[in-house]
RNA sequence: GGGGGCGUGGUGUAGUGGUUUAACAUGCGGCCCUGUCAAGGCCGAGAUCGCGGGUUCAAAUCCCGUCGCUCCCGCCA
């Protein structure tokens, strides 16, 4: 017999269906035992009559919260059971695995442990569907970015993890030893898509890994993260990427939005608001200004950048003024910016270049690129960059190659603003930092 | 790397010098229950209060150290 998911179970009224899912609760009474049962769709309840099946109802009473379970029944509709309306009559049941006791933690509790315990077991954790409902919307997001790509002429690459050169400068690497030489984890996949670029590929993207040895104990750091990046070619400025960017994630949101809307004010109480375009557009010097207004006071070191406190207090300032969860903070001095990110011709100290700040967080970094390979060689140097290790990058832009521009996303951090989560460990399957490895 | 906070049964909390034999909730085990309601009732097991040292007649409680976690800063996505 076919499996039939939970939340089917209406369709099937009056019919034998085969459910298969987790023990979620059993009374076991004197003459009727009740299981609730769950999958990943829903709950239903199973009833069992002990007298119509005495050697049926002994096996149920062994069985344990949570154990993996197999059974048969008929579906009837009840308007006495508040599950739904619906329950199944229990014709069989198959233990396919016994769920030890006790659980290292309820995962149907009011209250839940600490973060660092439920990492220790996330398996746990995400059997609850508040937990399940975070990686539903992370499927549906990455789905409506591809067809968005795909519907605007992109193409889809993987580069490489390993890498024998440093991808970026400044943000920690990690080493690995590589056949009596050394080889690093890839920070970025920044110069193989401005490879792709100078392949005539025109537009890419790509979602994959992104390690970072930073040892940065935050709620929004990881060590691996998955990094949505794209690049696109024969773009006039750093606009042309911006608008390209609120556009997509307009579509992305409202694609979950129409998904998982209901689901996710429901289950995590989050009313989703699908941004309006464009987002607003602050350039850095302005947002300074913002700041001496309302009288927050940069740390010294900080000259032309803003600290996570003045990304905050600028986001809460376009909150009030208009009413919009997003904004671009634009031309950043390039002091703080990498030696690959376009300059202006009138402004030779200001990048074409932009951070994106959602509801406070930073979650995308993005310029147009420097494509004349003497300017950019000449920028290098300026950064202390020695060209040897970067020759092959250099290289790229020698033969011909679009003016173009990109950035990077993370995906967990996109879901943590998305879905109002206080933790971006609540939104990666299984969370890499400084202390954790395992599981 | 720097700073703040927190470590009490499986889990979440209360207790902040002295009848504390460490409490409550939940989970776990057992029994009961005319079809229950992500039940209800009764009974039970389960914690040398992170670890080490110190102060004191007396320490979960105060002090020092240490370890772990967490958040913030730095850095970033």
């Amino acid at each position: 017999m076919e499996r039939t998911p939970i939340s089917a179970l209406k369709g099937h009224i009056g019919q034998t269906v085969k459910v298969q899912g987790f023990l979620q609760t059993l009374r076991d009474q004197k003459k009727m035992q009740f299981i609730v049962l769950r999958d990943l769709t829903g709950l239903v309840q199973v009833a069992l009559w002990k007298e119509g099946n005495p050697t049926l109802a002994e096996e149920i009473s062994r069985l344990t919260t949570e154990t993996a379970l197999t059974i048969t029944g008929k579906v009837v509709e009840n308007p006495v059971v508040k599950l739904g309306g619906i329950e199944i009559q229990l014709e069989t049941a198959e233990t396919d695995s016994l769920a030890a006791q006790q659980l290292p933690f309820d995962p149907f509790a009011d209250t839940m442990p600490a973060i660092d315990f439920r990492m220790d077991w996330r398996f746990i954790d995400l059997r609850r569907p508040e937990i399940a409902l975070i990686f539903k919307v992370q499927t549906t997001t990455e789905m409506a970015l591809r067809e968005y790509w795909i519907q605007n002429g992109f193409l889809e690459i993987h580069t490489p993890k390993l890498m024998g050169s440093p991808s970026e400068s400044g943000a920690e690497l990690f080493e690995l030893p590589y056949f009596g030489g050394k080889a690093y984890l890839a920070q970025s996949p920044q110069f193989y898509k401005q490879m792709a670029m100078a392949a005539g590929f025109d537009r890419v993207f790509e979602i994959g890994p992104a390690f970072r040895a930073d040892p940065s104990f935050t709620s929004r750091h990881m060590t691996e993260f998955t990094s949505i990046d794209m690049e696109m070619s024969w773009i006039e400025s750093h606009d042309d990427v911006m608008r390209f960017l609120e556009n997509m994630l307009q579509y992305a949101y409202q694609k979950v939005k129409d998904i998982h809307g209901e689901e996710i004010k429901a289950l995590l109480g989050t009313d989703l608001q699908v941004p309006t375009v464009p987002f607003p557009r602050l350039p850095m010097a302005e947002a300074h200004k913002i700041l001496k207004e309302i009288n927050y006071v940069l740390p010294p070191d900080k000259k032309g950048d803003l600290d996570p406190g003045g990304e905050r207090a600028v986001a809460q300032w376009v909150k009030e003024k208009y009413n919009h969860d997003f904004v671009f903070i634009t031309d950043w001095p390039i002091e703080v910016r990498p030696f690959y990110h376009m300059r202006y011709a009138d402004q030779p100290n200001i990048t074409k270049s932009f951070d994106l700040i959602a509801s406070g967080l930073e979650i995308t970094t993005g310029a147009q690129r420097e494509h004349r390979v003497d300017i950019l060689a000449k920028q290098a140097t300026e950064k202390g960059l020695t060209h040897d290790p970067i020759r092959f990058y250099l290289d790229f832009f020698r033969y011909g190659c679009p003016p173009h521009g990109g950035f990077g996303l993370g995906l967990s951090r996109l879901l943590m603003v998305m879905l109002n989560l206080n933790n971006v460990r609540e939104a990666v399957l299984l969370f890499r930092g400084p202390n954790r490895l395992n599981p």
